[in-house]
DNA sequence: GTGTAATGCTATTGG
DNA sequence: AGCATTACAC
């Protein structure tokens, strides 16, 4: 064992490590040493003689929970490290869940349902309940019943709830609680559970079954959560409840970091934390080791601007390093070639590796311009996030039979499959299908297997087509448990037609549909053969259940020895579903590679070289988010990510045009550039120069740009703000530098026929005519001086009068 | 029921 | 621009 590690930590993150029991929470800067304290504290308990068995991390990703496990193994030894529990909140829970799901009326073998498989099967209620799919968006339903899972309500809460009734009403959606309410039972009945079940399930079984909440909480006595200030109300309960017992919980955040809000993430969790245990031990890592000076006050100046925080000093005895860097394009694929250009000549100068770059944006739709420009240049990339291998459509297929036929219940599988490839069970047969399902409460497969009984109007031939699909599902889930998981995964993929319809394409994008569900035999074949059991050291373990998971816990991570129990195609999909892009492994062995990806997947990532990129207003900050405080500041605190992901440099770039929707717009430079000290800016291409730089310069036209808009929405701010923008410097740079930008006209949004309105230069008018979706509606208006006149809405001037 | 052509909608962020 | 749904011919 590895004694010197102590040795390797500052004073307070030594503290951090050695504070082993008792509450604590690590407010841990970005840089600070985070990751290394939380895996020098682990091995510590274990050195202290804490059986790993009893410890339980919860990290952001797999991924993270892999390495960090890895490092762990290196300072006790690998066995050790193996046997702690550590994973995502939703693995963990899922494999809790399997456990026990007979107690919840679950099968063990239940389904993850992926957000796809939700948004289906939205529309399925959707469609029954005669609703319109434009009013009730199923990405909209999907993320309410998320936020109502995850603040603890259930569908018959919800139905309860007058506060989510009114607001329901208010919204026009009236029926959104009968939607959650189907939604919950059609997941039940076909075994399935989505992302926000796995932990509201947790929820009622610990809440419910206090046998089971105590088996876990002494199982658990020393709980690690990471990326504290991203878990929502439901995960925080779940720690809250394991952790009631023994209390030696350990929470590791940075509020300044926190960028989930969108998805429940909740920095009252935090305070929250502080009241629940009165005896807590705080500890905040403020020495930044990562970045130099210069990064690190540009994060400092930028956060700075946000008023909900901690009361936290960065710092960074490194040295000060380049200032960020930036740089304006013409357009996005300027921007593109201009960061191309940049990445080649620095590595060329300093003799870097390609893996030390990164390129950053706020939505993975901008990947394109990046990859283009990099392609040209010869230089290799690796995008992370976008859709991940198990979510394409031909590998989703594929695995949709091996869920029927582990689950054959699973509803959103059969959809998939029934009739793919084609075999003549068409729409209309699915529709009585489903239709008899919900009469009788049954699934969907039921139906299926006794056409008869349920009263299904089909011809006889369709019939035979249904029970010939039945016997196939049946076929192979009896080889469930003889079968390797390869074996069976490639006779099923012979034997529904699946291969023999994607060998048939020989288009490119076919023959690519075809290799992608060979490589996921590939990986079938890897997983079956792999590594087996070494033998295990056997724990004390009364529970016959908990024992039997840690058995399979163990399995999986088997990297030594061959031979050994049968792996089977269920185990192999326990949590496919929970499998993000940063999980799968890289399909080649290259791995100098300039990483794309968004500043969210970047998230405890670091760089050397880092470039930020449409750095632009409605970009990022996006245009959803503007209007609100709180959602400014998570904006602000994901450009604060962004800049601290830099070791050495960071470089900001923005267009001035680029195409969304497929059509050109133009585009300002985000406010964001602007709350970085200039002493730690440098304006590396002369287009930022001429716009930013310009030395002595006072104002450039981006601050008289927006001093004049401030000063039109709020005349008082004129009186007190030094110098006011002179009137007419100001229309010159509005009409010359956003000629046609899009204004917020959301006010317009309830605009109808017959409403009098007023316009800036034609004055008075009534509404004739209204035609196309907001905001790009075009309204036919009649002005009583100047006649009628035809308007776009997201770019006129006009104020509702009455 | 199947296959293709035209239409329409969309793009935060992710486990 | 790219994808999914819809409309329509077979």
């Amino acid at each position: 064992m590895n004694e010197t590690y102590l040795d390797e930590l500052n004073e307070i993150q030594r503290q951090a490590v050695t504070a082993t029991d008792g509450p604590l929470m690590i407010v841990a800067g970005a840089g600070s040493g985070k990751t290394r304290v939380l895996t020098y504290r682990i091995a510590h308990l274990i050195r202290l003689g804490v059986d790993p068995f009893n410890i339980l991390a919860l990290t952001f990703t797999n991924k993270a929970a892999r390495e960090m496990k890895e490092r762990i193994g290196r300072i006790v030894s690998k066995g050790e490290a193996r046997n702690i529990w550590m994973g995502t909140f939703h693995s963990v829970f899922a494999r809790i869940l399997r456990a026990e799901a007979e107690k919840l009326g679950y099968p063990s073998n239940f389904t993850i349902y992926d957000t796809e498989d939700s948004k289906s099967l939205l529309k399925t209620i959707l469609k029954e309940q005669g609703l319109d799919e434009k009013v009730y968006k199923p990405a909209m339903v999907l993320s309410r019943i998320s936020a109502a899972k995850n603040n603890l309500i259930s569908a018959q809460a919800y139905l309860q709830n007058n506060t989510v009734i009114e607001e329901d009403r208010m919204s026009g959606k009236p029926k959104m609680g009968i939607i959650y309410e189907q939604y919950s039972k059609r997941c039940f009945k076909a075994g399935a559970m989505d992302f926000d079940d796995l932990l509201f399930n947790t929820n009622i079984l610990l809440r419910d079954y206090p046998e089971v909440l105590n088996k876990y909480q002494d199982k658990f006595r020393y709980i690690m959560v990471d990326e504290y200030q991203d878990t929502n109300f439901s995960q925080y309960v779940i720690v809250k409840q394991l952790a009631a017992k023994f209390q030696n919980i350990c929470v590791v955040g940075d509020d300044a970091q926190s960028i989930y809000a969108f998805r429940g993430a909740n920095i009252q969790n935090i305070l929250s934390f502080e009241r629940d245990y009165p005896d807590l031990k705080t500890v905040k890592l403020e020495q930044n080791y990562r970045s130099t000076q210069h990064i690190v006050k540009a994060a400092n100046a930028v956060i700075k601007n946000n008023r909900e925080q901690l009361e936290k000093n960065v710092w960074t005895a490194n040295a000060d390093g380049d200032k960020i860097g930036l740089m304006k394009a013409a357009t996005d694929n300027e921007e593109g070639q201009l960061v191309a250009r940049h990445i080649f000549e620095i590595k060329m100068q300093h003799q870097l590796h390609n893996s030390d770059f990164a390129i950053l944006y706020r939505t993975n739709a901008q990947s394109r311009s990046m990859e283009e420009a990099l392609r040209r240049l010869n230089i290799p990339y690796r995008i992370y996030g976008g859709t991940s291998f198990y979510q394409r459509k031909e590998v989703k297929d594929m695995l949709a039979y091996y869920r029927m036929c582990i689950n054959p219940h699973d509803e959103e599988a059969l959809k998939r499959i029934i009739n793919y490839p084609t075999r003549g069970i068409g729409d209309t047969t699915l529709d009585k299908i489903t239709i008899a399902a919900r009469d009788n409460d049954v699934s969907l497969f039921t139906v299926c297997e006794n056409i008869a009984e349920f009263g299904l109007q089909v011809n006889s031939g369709t019939v035979q087509k249904i029970q010939d699909f039945v016997a196939m599902i049946k076929s192979f889930g009896v080889m469930l448990e003889v079968q390797n998981a390869y074996d069976l995964g490639h006779h099923i993929a012979s034997h529904s037609g699946l291969l023999r319809e994607l060998y048939s394409d020989k288009t490119p994008e076919g023959v690519s549909r075809y290799e992608n569900v060979q490589e996921l035999l590939n990986g079938l074949k890897e997983f079956s053969d792999g590594e087996n059991a070494p033998p295990i050291d056997l724990v004390e373990q009364n529970d016959p259940e908990l024992q039997r998971i840690e058995l399979e816990q163990q399995a999986e991570l088997q990297d030594d020895i061959n031979a050994g129990p049968l792996r089977t195609l269920d185990q192999f999909m326990q949590d496919i579903a929970l499998l993000t892009d940063a999980d799968t492994k890289a399909p080649d062995a290259d791995t100098n590679k300039v990483s794309l990806m968004t500043i969210h997947a970047a998230k405890g990532l670091e760089f050397g070289y880092v470039y930020i990129v449409g750095m632009e207003e409605n970009l990022f900050p996006s245009a959803l988010s503007v209007n609100s405080r709180a959602d400014l500041e998570e904006e602000r605190r994901l450009f604060y990510v962004a800049i601290t992901r830099a070791e050495k440099r960071c470089m900001l770039t923005y267009a001035s045009t680029r195409y969304r929707w497929g059509n050109l717009t133009t585009c300002e430079p985000s406010r964001f550039i602007e709350e970085i000290d200039t002493d730690y800016m440098e304006y590396a291409n002369s287009a930022a120069r001429s716009e930013f730089g310009g030395g002595g310069v006072p104002a450039s036209p981006l601050f008289q740009r927006r001093a004049a808009q401030q000063g039109a929405a709020t005349p008082q701010v004129n009186v007190s703000s030094g110098p006011a923008p002179k009137k007419n410097l100001v229309k010159v740079a509005s009409t010359v530098n956003t000629p046609t930008a899009p204004l917020d006209n959301s006010h317009l949004k309830s605009l109808a026929v017959g409403m009098t309105v007023q316009h800036d230069r034609f004055g008075r008018g009534k509404v004739v005519e209204l035609e196309g979706a907001f905001p790009n509606t075009k309204a036919t208006v009649h002005f009583d001086g100047s006649g009628q006149k035809q308007l776009l809405l997201k770019f006129a001037k006009l104020e509702i009068v009455g």
